[in-house]
DNA sequence: AACAAAAAAGACCTTTATCTCTTTTTATGT
DNA sequence: ACATAAAAAGAGATAAAGGTCTTTTTTGTT
C-alpha cells in the first residue's frame, strides 16, 4: 500500500508534531534512532519534507527538524503525496485502469468504503488533529516499534 | 498493497473460472491479450500458479491453461500468498512491528475493519464462490482494463 | 576568527520487482 | 514417424525501491 518512505514519513511527522516546536528541534540522529529507521534515508525523506512546506529545520549547533504552526496545518495526505507521488488510494485494487462506482472490478464493492475512510482520515484532518487525538487515545505511543503501554 | 503479479494473478485467475473448463483450455498468449498483461510475465505467473496446484495446465496442441474443480476450491488469498508470500494483510499500515487491538498505531483503528472484511472476502471464500458473484453483479467484466459495459 | 554541530546536496550502492528471451519438454493430430 | 503447438524451465535485462556515504553549506558558540 504505502511506500516504506511513506510509511516513515508519516511516523517522523508524527513524531514531530507531538515532541517538537519552534522552540525544541529534534535531530535526524536522535529522531531514527527514536522510530527506529535507517538514519540517512530518513535525512533524505525529511529534507524532500522540508523543501515541500511539510517540516521546518534550521542548520547549525541547536539545530533540528520540527514543525511550526503553518506545518501542522498540512495533512497526512500531503506527506504520501509528497513523498510516494502517485495518487495510491484512488487506483483500483486490482490495476485496472480506473476505479470508480461506474465500471467497478471484482473488489471494488470491498475496498470503495475503505477508501473513503481513508480519505476524509487523511485528506481532511491536519496533522495538528491527527495528532492530537492519537494523544488523546495514547496510539501515539506504539510509533516506536518496541514501545509498549 | 498488492504487486502487479499478485494483480496479474487474481485477474487471471477469476479470468479463467468464468472462461475455462476441463475442456476448453487458453493459451498465455491470448490470455494476456484478454487482460492487457505482459505475456512472458504472465506465463511465468501462470506457471507459479500451476505448480502450487492452483491452475491446471496441458502441454502441446489444444493445451493450455484452465480451471478444474480442484483448483476452483482455493481462494484468492492463496493466490495471493503462492505469488507474494508475504502476509500483507496482517502487516501494519504504518509499517510497525505488530499489528494487533492490543497495541494500535494511529491508524489502526481505520485500517483495522478493512482487514477483516478482506481477510473474509479473499480467505474464506472459494475461487468458485468469486467469480459467481462476479458474473451475478456484473463485475467480472471489467476485468480487462478497457471493456465498458 | 575558529570551531563544532547541524541540515543540504549529490553521488553512489544494493536489493527487489518487473519483465523478456531462448531453449527444452510434452502432448496432439496427421 | 513427424510436424506442430503448447507449457516448462532457465537465464538475463531493466527499472524502481530502499538505503548509504561523502562533501558542502549554514549557523550558533567560544
Ligand atoms: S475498480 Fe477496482 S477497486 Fe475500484
Ligand atoms: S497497528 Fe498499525 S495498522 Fe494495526
Amino acid at each position: 500500500m504505502l511506500s516504506n518512505a511513506s510509511k516513515y514519513a508519516i511516523r517522523s511527522i508524527l513524531y514531530l508534531a507531538t515532541h517538537t516546536s519552534e522552540t525544541k528541534k529534534i535531530n535526524v540522529k536522535v529522531i531514527a534512532e527514536e522510530l527506529e529507521t535507517p538514519p540517512s534515508f530518513l535525512a533524505k525523506l525529511l529534507q524532500q519534507l522540508t523543501n515541500n512546506g511539510l517540516v521546518s529545520s534550521t542548520k547549525g549547533p541547536n539545530g533540528g527538524f520540527y514543525l511550526d504552526e503553518k506545518n501542522r496545518k498540512k495533512s497526512l495526505w500531503d506527506v504520501i503525496t509528497c513523498i510516494d507521488g502517485t495518487d495510491k488510494f484512488n487506483q483500483c485494487f486490482l490495476g485496472l485502469s480506473e476505479c470508480n462506482d461506474r465500471n467497478p472490478c471484482p473488489a471494488h464493492a470491498m475496498v470503495a468504503p475503505f477508501k473513503e475512510k481513508i480519505l476524509t482520515n487523511f485528506r481532511d484532518k491536519t496533522i495538528a488533529e491527527f495528532a492530537a487525538e492519537s494523544l488523546e487515545k495514547g496510539t501515539y505511543l506504539t510509533l516506536k516499534q518496541t514501545e509498549i503501554l
